[in-house]
DNA sequence: TGTTAGCACTCAACTAAGAGGAGTGCTAAT
DNA sequence: ATTAGCACTCCTCTTAGTTGAGTGCTAACA
């Protein structure tokens, strides 16, 4: 166990160096208000610190730097919670100003506030919308041979895929078809409707329409492919920023993992709420090993999810990166579920 | 007027540093194969080329350097047109074997392809959907206060939007509401509603509805926000690669701009067609004088659009740059012109 | 007269050596 | 238990010197 004094000592070190990316020493510590050792008696605990192997340093005569569990144990115990800024707030309201109605627009929006605020990267997930519910299925004839058809939501999403009409296809066999799809799939969740597709409505479409089998196969690959969430990102290039990506190469990863949808969705902790932060190596992710990932989730309605997370150097000022997205967090969930009905 | 002997040695010195961006010198132009003077006379000659205004030196001392005007000069008299390998080409073609329907994901693909047979950064923009014609206009209501507005063009492109229904809105309300529209708006391009719809279609409107007004006004700020075309990436991350992109800033100022989409609009010449090449300073913006932009349109359908720029260094290798856009040029329309139907 | 060999000169890039300074660990005094 | 003092480490910066690629110019050559 650390005595309080140890405690006292981390907490500054690791404050001082999340605030100037300088190694910290001894000297630096003592001058500080709520500090009232000598740097000898600091210099003393500091070399505990490092045998306990929550500080690090560069070269042996070099001031000393928060290590990964230095950083773990800061964020654990040490992470008094902060209110923000009014002005912060303020900002964060803005984004419900103009009574955007739109679920992606108030997201966008959410995105590139949280990177202006925190000076790092946001990455915004948007609703799920494999839980979204069928609300109305048409399909739109283009041509002989082609048309598109369309799901809308009951968030109002809508969903639409081309496909190529089967030869000698009338309309009247497109009007059957889709009183079919509307009769069988309204009410379900996209998720669910693969299933169903295929089970139950390919049969009875059988019996109406003729080769409505292949019909079937593109509308079921048509509501697959576009299954991910939508992603919203805000301050891609804030990183360039750090000192800690000075290096081009850590910097191209990364930007290169956001553009990698798996990889962008592993950020993410599904289906837990609170606030999570990963820190460095306890990312999955190689590219991130010097960097912290602080994830959340907000409502969109009754069911639906979102998550946020922010990317930053594991320098991270963890403080007030958690408390605004506390707000955000709120402030999102409560905008999403005011005001709409199904 | 230059020589031919200048000209040559121009084009060699363009082509050497194109491939290894380092200054070029007397010696190492003398050692090609092609070149039969000695290195003195390179000199000579390399003096009069700089007097001229198509080559630099970076230091007193140092090899040559193309100038602005040497790339231009090189680009308008020295760039004689190249076959591309046939590996390129198999790959191009590989962006339509899977028989994709729709236009988007084509475009998507080439960009992909595209940068990585260039190694630099691709933007494709999509087809112009403000010239897209209206095929179905509908309207599915979510609740008893919104909706969505999904427009079906004749390409089979959607575009939809929420927006809230003005109360004791009824279902018959809706209905005439819908025919109206598709009665008047059917056949006409996105660009032409927006006139129509406050012109024509409110006061009829306003004879069947009540408060047809608001949602008229919501309508057409729907049609207008999604204006621009639809733009796609590949390669963001390429010119990491160049050397003379090592410097973080410009790397940053070039991903901001490409997150700009007015910025990105302005890169692209409209309705003129061939290939473009803008060289350094050419292009309007301050954050690209070390880039160089070529792009070039291609047809989709009768009427519609699109267009491709490649963005690399003005140290860029033009003459493939130049081929492979045409090839891609040449097979983007072909593919979305045949099989295409109204 | 056009071309080329030769040579002095320039300057970036690298290496080596030394000074300065921030910081440590240890010991001894308080 | 705390802290002042001191020797020591090692990064960082500066300076000086060396190397080598490349130039411009002049004079010789075909």
């Amino acid at each position: 166990m650390l005595t309080n004094r140890q405690l006292q000592i981390l907490q500054a070190i690791v404050d001082d160096f999340i605030m100037f990316a300088q190694p910290v020493g001894s000297r630096q510590i003592s001058n500080k208000q709520e500090i009232t050792f000598s740097p000898a008696t600091i210099r003393n605990e500091m070399a505990d610190l490092e045998e306990l192997g929550f500080l690090e340093k560069t070269h042996t005569s070099s001031g000393r730097v928060p290590s990964e569990k230095g950083y773990r144990f800061y964020v654990d115990h040490l992470l008094s919670p902060q209110g923000i800024n009014s002005r912060d707030i303020q900002q964060i309201q803005s984004i419900f100003n103009d009574r955007l109605v739109e679920v992606e627009h108030i997201i966008r929006k959410s995105a590139n506030i949280l990177s202006e605020l925190t000076s790092y990267t946001s990455i915004l997930l948007g609703p799920d919308v494999q839980r979204h519910r069928v609300k109305r299925f048409s399909i739109v004839p283009l041509s002989s041979d082609a048309a598109v058809a369309i799901i809308v939501t009951n968030n109002g999403h809508v969903e639409n895929r081309m496909f190529s009409l089967p030869p000698n296809f009338t309309a009247s066999d497109l009007e059957k078809m889709v009183n079919i799809l509307n009769e069988r799939l309204v009410g379900e969740s996209l998720e669910d409707i693969h299933k169903k597709l295929e089970a139950e409505v390919l049969t009875v479409l059988q019996q109406h329409v003729q080769s409505a089998d292949d019909f079937i196969r593109s509308l079921v690959t048509a509501t697959m492919h576009n299954s991910e969430s939508k992603v919203f990102y805000g301050g891609k290039t804030n990183m360039f920023n750090q000192p800690e990506f000075h290096d081009l190469n850590k910097v191209r990863m990364i930007l290169d993992l956001m553009e990698t949808t798996s990889q962008v969705q592993s950020l993410f902790h599904p289906n837990e709420s609170g606030i999570h932060i990963r820190i460095g190596s306890e990312n999955k992710q190689l590219e991130m090993e010097n960097c912290s990932v602080i994830t959340t989730t907000y409502s969109i309605g009754e069911e639906q999810q979102g998550a946020i997370a922010i990317i930053g150097p594991t320098r991270m000022d963890y403080k007030r990166v958690v408390a605004l997205l506390d707000v955000m967090r709120m402030d999102l969930t409560q905008a999403f579920t005011k005001n709409r009905s199904d």
